[in-house]
Order: structure tokens, then sequence, then C-alpha cells
DNA sequence: GTCTATAATTTGATAGAC
DNA sequence: GTCTATCAAATTATAGAC
């Protein structure tokens, strides 16, 4: 079973996604893993902190999600991956949300969110074939979190559907 | 000169696009046009009323400044209205980053973000020639704002154009 | 590791004087 | 319309006991 330390991410990231880096609280934090918010800050000092761990976190689980796929349409293998994510969760992509609020986030977790797009570009445009295709690659990954946030808008994982047209 | 009304609207629509619903107070808008707290709930009794007014607003004046254009090529037209937005003014689109945070928005001005989505789409779509082109322009839409997003993080206004690839 | 207790600040909102 | 004063609640964070 997980960790106490993983509880509290695995927490942070439900609220996060669900209401970005202001939207949540260490109460709220500890009243969902069962615990108080003075044992949250044992695991993680600052809410920066937090913020920065989970979207490490999110960011490698994406990658190698990615990595672990069979690259035969990578742009599909991407759209799979935040599908997943919406329409089980009915949730944003954490950097997604995160990026967007990016006038008021500390630095330090904004720079974890300019590495997770980075990161995600890096893999597609490889898997696309190399630098040729450097244009494509970024618009797709564009569309799917445009796409990601007006499927949130509108309550509907089916929208997502319908603006990608897969 | 502006009405106060309509500063406390201008400093709130600043206010929003740089840190969302969560990301400012009354005291901040009310230090922002030289007043106090108490006088902008004189204006507007609660955030919310003031989140829904700022949408409306933002909303009505896109769509104003569509139709202004010449209609030659509406994906471009478009695209030139989110570019004003974060060449000028370092900014996300205001229903781009509220949308993100659906999940925690008053259901009042979540659908104040949703009707701005379904009427810059049909926008697009009638000035693109009709519903055989509703894909086609819900995906702009889409690139657009992740487009936005994804630049925001980047703090490059450039990074814009290096994805929508004008 | 988790707790109680608490500090210092901020928040959205209201009452009532001018 | 704007102010002072204030409220009740929430926030991030720390100190120190167990």
């Amino acid at each position: 079973m997980a960790s106490k330390r993983d509880e509290i991410m695995d927490a942070a990231e439900v609220r996060i996604r669900r209401g970005g880096y202001q939207g949540f609280s260490f109460r709220d934090i500890a009243d969902d893993v069962g615990i108080k918010s003075a044992s949250v800050h044992y695991h993680f000092p600052t809410k920066e902190d937090l913020a920065e761990a989970v979207t490490d976190r999110y960011t490698d689980r994406f990658i190698e999600m990615l990595d672990a796929s069979s690259f035969e349409d990578p742009k599909a293998t991407l759209t799979e991956g935040f599908l997943h994510a919406i329409k089980t969760q009915q949730q944003m992509c954490l950097c997604g949300i995160l990026g967007s609020e990016s006038g008021i986030l500390p630095v330090t977790v904004r720079h974890k969110v300019d590495l997770f797009f980075d990161r995600i570009s890096a893999w597609l445009i490889n898997a696309m074939g190399g630098d040729d295709h450097r244009t494509e690659a970024l618009r797709h990954v564009a569309l799917l979190e445009g796409a990601m946030l007006m499927a949130r808008t509108k309550q509907s994982a089916d929208y997502f559907d319908l603006i990608v047209d897969r």
C-alpha cells in the first residue's frame, strides 16, 4: 500500500487538477488523507514543495506511459494519454491548469510546468521523426490542452472527442 | 473618463487573467483603483457578481472585435484577437484561465465562460461558411487556447507564434 | 510521524456613519 | 458612494509534546 507521502501527493494532484494551485489548502489535503495539516507540513514543508513534487511525479508518469506505448501513431498516443485523464477522472491536465495560472505561481513550480511541456513536446517531436515535425508536434500539444480546457468548461468529456476529432 | 464601476472591472480583468478567480481579492481590486474594499462591494455585492460581469464584458468585446473585422480569413482574424491579448498585455485569455478552473468556479461564472466558447465558436463556424466547418473551427479555438497556455508558461509571447505558426 | 496549540495574515462580507 | 470598523472563517506555517 501507498506511503503517507504518496497519499498526500495523490490528494494534492486531484485537488490541483480540480482547482489549481490556489484551489487547495493543507487542511483540505489533511482531511483527504486523515491526518492533521501540521503532519502534512512534516512531509512537505511548504505548499511550493508539495506542488513541485506533484508536478515532477506527474511529468515522469506521463513520459513513462508514452515510452511504454507502441509508437505506431505518436500523435494518437499522446491524445490517448490526455483522453484517459479527462474521461476516467473528469480532470484537467495538471500542467494545463498550473500553466494557465503562471502569473501567480511560485517560479520554482512554473519551471516544473515548463519542463513538462518541454518533455512531452520533445517526446512527440522525436517519435514523429525529428525536428522537421516540431511545429506540427507543438500544435498537437496545444490542441490537446485547449480541448481539455474547453471540455472542462462544458463539464463534458465527450466534447474533448468532438474537438480533437480522432 | 471611465466610471468607478468600469475601473473596478478593468482591475478585476487584469487580476483574473493573471491568477484566475482565486487569484484576486476585493482588497487587491480596491488598492488598484484607490478605494476601500467595502466600496467595491457597493458596486458588486459578491465576488461572483464581479466575475460574471467581467466575463460578460470580455465576451461582448471579443465578439465586437470579430464582427468589426474584414472576414476575409476568419481563422486568422481569431488568431489576431488572441495574439493581441498575449502580445500587448502578456496575459492569458480570461475564459481560458477561468475555464481551466471550472472545478471550483461558482456555477454562474462557469456558465458565462461556457457562453464565451459557444459564441466565439459560433462566430467562427459561421464566418467559415457554416456547419460543415464545425470541427475545424472548434479545433482552431482549442489550438489558440492551448498555445496561449503554453506561451504563458514559457513567459514568452513569441512562443505563441511558434506554436500557431501563422 | 503525528498531534495540539497557536501565531500572523488574509479573505469575503456586513453594519452603519457621513 | 465611500468610509471606518468589524466579523467569522480560512490560510500558511511553526513550536513543542508525545
